[in-house]
Parts: structure tokens; sequence; C-alpha cells
DNA sequence: TTGTAAGCGTTATCAC
DNA sequence: GTGATAACGCTTACAA
């Protein structure tokens, strides 16, 4: 059974008040009581009991992270980051997985808030800016909006700007001479703002080019899986006047385009040029390594966290929106010929 | 403020021990108090503070993950089984990451005792089970080694036969007719016993089919990234009597070795067929495919659970050691020619 | 079946 | 500077 501080304190023969002062390293404490204490400590070996001190405290020094697959490369790089930059500030991570279900970002976001388990949360969300506002008035704990989402301006947000990150891909499809440019990662029956965002880009970068738009050059995918680029390409490629670059909303649909283009027995870049939007490790190696768009997840992790950590010290604290530099990255699925890590 | 108990029971003009009774859905309680008990409940919104029930009960309803680094594929697949497997069971996931930092392993093994945040630790080490030994008797919180380690015979345990997939891996590039067969992964200089066991199963390979081993063709990998594959392989390409075959002891060194042999003008499987182990998505959509020795992750993820679960009910309850299946996963890298996902 | 009250181990408010 | 003591919100003997 775990020495508790009343165990200390009879110990060391003073209050448990004492005893705690010392142990949280409170201000004024006498040199002598402190060493008799440290030594009932020691012998003892108590260790401060984390439950009771929230209960009192109502912190938890836990933060929780929401995201819709963990096994994503692109939510595990970002999870790898959060987690580190949380234990810099003192504070432990859950992760939670929603699947893509609308029902459990709800539940996590409304139940989540009573029940304390955690000071904050840092949630990546796929639900819409609606429902998120439906569900506002029930939670009162302090809550960041991370990854690519629309500014909604009743909640701290750290993410790119998507729009223009989508543009900057593009373009560059088209700085390589590219004129049949598809996109897949569109979600038309959805109310998911990132692709909304980042088709909004596409088309932009093709009609500032006087490019014309062709909607069966736009495929959608439900899960931003391998298995979802590789259906897609297929299927862009059957088309009679098949696309010459293809633009991904994330690397993880391109690695699977990829394979699909080699399946058909076509070549990156030379029959078709591929970009991707997240930088993921897997690209770097990737037979060809794949052009992208870099979106710095230890800085977006980094100030996900100080902004929820500033709103657990201060609910008070000005909303603020920050956005991620983003930056294209050019690899041979574009081009470049040269292998680079 | 979030009402209490104590406010619903107000409310509802009964003691605090009813209401708790009918939050808690306890036995016996009179069909006219539940309701009347529900509807301020309902009225209040009340939810129970976990933490206050934590403390009393002592258990907190949260597992911890320790992995060495959750963006590595098979870490990050398998923490999104073992969240849906917590989930399943009623608990959730917290996510530390070690870093292949010893010393952090032995602090939150140790340290985590007396904090209590969680119930239970599932723990997928890199500490050598010496040291897991040495440190045992600080720890009395329930504990999973999960992964791939040799039997402790002090705890729960959840693995495969490492030196036997190891040993199925070369195998199959003994059976294809390579004679030239190299590994990467071996750690002479640390103690973790994976690769230990994994290099036992390759040499045993090689002995029963009559093949001479050869130091030069065990490559050391320090953290398993596509980088050190790359590296590995690298070095063993520019040997005098380069291999013909490579067993990587992880898919993610294999999908580095395999741009690696791209990068040196030669070909797989015609040049070197490679193998890895993990079963990683990646390796279905790769060029080639990854041939692999798959782990089954959800079910190592839904016995640790289950284990964890059962020692965190009754403390006393006998150690288990839980052989996962494994199976070798035949792709292009070490021959067949049709892209299977 | 329901009410009363005693903790769980801290922190924080008083006095001294 | 230090010592009692009251919360924090809940569960659970023990009574009624």
């Amino acid at each position: 059974m775990p020495a508790t501080l009343k165990d200390v304190a009879d110990r060391a023969n003073v209050s448990i008040r004492t005893v705690s002062n010392v142990v949280s390293g409170y201000a004024h404490v006498s040199e002598k009581m402190r060493r008799r204490v440290k030594q009932a400590v020691d012998e003892l070996d108590y260790r401060p009991n984390l439950l009771a001190r929230t209960l009192r405290t109502g912190r938890t020094g836990v933060l929780a992270l929401v995201v819709p697959e963990i096994d994503v490369p692109y939510f595990s790089e970002l999870a790898r980051d959060v987690i580190n930059a949380a234990a810099e500030l003192g504070y432990r991570v859950m992760i939670d997985q929603t699947g893509h279900d609308h029902a459990r970002e709800r539940e996590l976001l409304t139940g989540g808030d009573r029940t304390m388990l955690f000071d904050g949360i840092l949630f990546s969300p796929l639900v819409t800016r609606a429902e998120l506002l439906e569900m506002a008035p029930h939670s009162t704990i302090p809550l960041v909006l991370l990854g690519e989402h629309e500014f909604d301006g009743r909640y701290d947000h750290v993410a790119i700007d998507n729009l223009r990150a989508a543009q900057d891909a593009t373009q560059h499809l088209i700085d390589i001479g590219r004129t049949r440019i598809a996109a897949i990662g569109e979600q038309p029956f959805e109310s998911y703002e990132t692709p909304h965002l980042r088709t909004e880009g596409y088309l932009a970068a093709l009609n500032a080019a006087g490019i014309g738009t062709d909607p069966t050059m736009m495929k959608p995918a439900t899960h931003y899986s391998r298995a979802d680029g590789y259906q897609a390409a297929t299927e862009l490629l059957a088309l009679p006047d098949r696309p010459d670059a293809i633009f991904c909303y994330s690397d993880l649909l391109a690695m699977g385009a990829l394979r699909a283009i080699f399946d058909a027995g076509l070549s990156v870049p030379e029959d078709v040029a591929i970009i991707g939007i997240d930088d993921i490790d897997e690209g770097k190696f990737s037979r060809p390594t794949l052009s992208t768009v870099s979106l710095d997840t230890p800085f977006i992790a980094q100030q996900a966290v100080a902004r929820i950590v500033a709103r657990i010290d201060d609910p008070e604290v000005a909303v603020e929106e920050v956005v991620a530099p983003h930056a294209l990255i050019v690899r041979e699925s574009t081009g470049s010929s040269a292998h680079s890590a």
C-alpha cells in the first residue's frame, strides 16, 4: 500500500500541511523542516497521488488528442509531435479515434466535458463547422481545433492555409507543363471543409491558368487511404482522355495512385505526374519519390499544445487562429530525378 | 459549474445515496424513485465526475500503451487496434513514447505505479528482460508485455514466435533458390531480445539448409526506420559478393532497402529478393509489393487488453503467455508478379 | 429500499 | 513558518 501524506507527517512528526508544502515545493519552509520531511519521504518512498491532487485542483495534466484514425501516417506523425510537445509542458496525451464516425465525434465533445479525464481537447475533426457550433453550448472544456479547418471564430485553431496549399500544388503541375490535371479527394456528399477548400484551391489554379475544369477529372475518396487512391486513379486512367497529372488531397491517396499508374503500364512522371499533401516519410522512399506540400507538423503540434495550455491556465484568453506555414516539396513524381530524402 | 450528486439529490428530494444508486445502475431502486431521480439528472444535465469516482474506487478506466515511437507504422497500427479493443471493454488509452530511451522506459514503469493515472500498462519495450526484472519489485501495477519478447514468467505476455517467424521468412528466401541471404536489423551492442531472436531464426534456417553464414552479410540497424534500411542495404550492395536476397527485421527497413536497390540500378526480386516482418499496409502498394510475415495485430491487441483487464479485476490471476499466430505473405518482392492488396 | 456518514489523499483556508 | 481542519465529489458500510 503506497504511503500517504499522513503517513509521512506521522513519521516526521509534523503536520500534513507541512509535508504538502515540502512536496509541492511551496514557499516558506524552514531548512530544518524540509530536511526532516525529505527524509521521511525517502524512507517511505512516498509519491503524491495524482488522482487526489486532481480532484482537489481540477487538473489532470492530461490532454486528449482526437483523430479519425491513428494509423494514418499524417495523424501518427502528428500524434508523435503532440505527445512530445505536451511532455515538454508537463502534460500527457490520451488518444481517441473517431473512425470517421460523426456520432462518436459529437459524443467525445459533448460527453467529454463533464467527465474531466483531461484538461483540454486537441481535436482534428471531420465534422463540419455547423455541427461544431451546434454542440458548442454543451462544451466548456478548453478545445483547440487542429489540422486543416476553416477558422470558426469561437475556437482556437491551428492549421495551414488549405486553399493556398492546394493552389500551390496544382500550380506546380501547371508549371511543369501539364494541362489535363485531375484531382482525387473531393467529398461531394459530406460537409467536411478541408476537401472543399482544397477543391477551391485546385479550381482557382486551373482558372488562373486559363485551363478549363472538368467534373469527370475530380474523383471522390471517402477515407483517404492507399486503397481509395488506387481505386480513384484507376478510374481516371480509364477515361477516354486520361489526365497527364493528378493532384491528390493527401500523400496516402498519392501512394495508391502511384501504384495504380504502374499497374496500368504507365510511368510517373512521364505519363502522369503526381503530387500530394502532407509530406509523410513514406513519400521520401517510394518509387518514384513523391512531390508534396509539407505541413510542418512539429510546429502545428507545438502551437496547438501551447494554445490549449494557455486556455487551460486562463479560459478567458482571446481566441486565436494560427496559420502554419506550408512548403512545396518537389521530388521525382513531378520531374526531379534524384533521390532526395 | 457542473452539477454534483448532491445537487441532484436536493432537487429530487432524495438522499445522495439513492442518486448514486440510480446513476451507477445499482440493484434495488423503486421505479418511482428511479424516475424522480432520472428527471432531476436530466434537468441538471448531471454527469458523474470520473475523478472523484476514481479516487474512491481506485480505478481510472484508462490503460497506458507504451511504445518506442507512435509514428512507426507497426506501432500506430497496433495502437489503432489497442484503442479499439480497449474501447470495447470500456477503457480509454493513453499513449506514451519512450523514443528508444531506456531511462524513460524505466521511469514510466517505476514512476507510474504510484501516480495511478491508469489501471494498467501495455508495454512494448525495447528494454531487456534483465532490466525488467530489476525494476520489477517497484512495480505493482498490472503490466502486460506486448509485441515480440521472450517469455519472462513474471508478466503476462502477448507475442509471436519470433524465432520461428524469422526462420520462416529466411526459409522462404531459400525456397525460391537464393543462396547469398543477408539480414538487416541485428543490434549487437544492445540487449534487446527481438533482434536476437530473429537473428537466431535467420541463422537456424541457413544452417538447416546447409548454407554457410557470413557476418558481413548481417547489417545492424538502430532505429528500424526507412533511412536505416536504405543505409544498410546500400552497404550490402557494395560488398564484393553482394547478396541475392535480404531478410529485413521489419517492413519499414525493407521499404528503405527496396529504394536502395533501385537506386543502385538493380531490380527486386530479379537481382535481390526482399522480405520483411510486420505486414504494414504500405507494403501492399509499394513497388514492388513487399513479401512479409503477417502478425495479426488485432489479435495481439485484443488478447493484450483482455489479459490486462483480467489482471486489473484480479491481480492474483495466473500469468499467461499468449503466442499470436504469424503467416508468411508472398508478394512481388520475392517473386509473385501480380499486385495483391 | 433508502438515509446518514465516513472516508479516498490532496490542497487551501484559517488561525497561531 | 506551521498546525488543525474543511472541502473536492464520489462510493459504501452501517443504520433505519
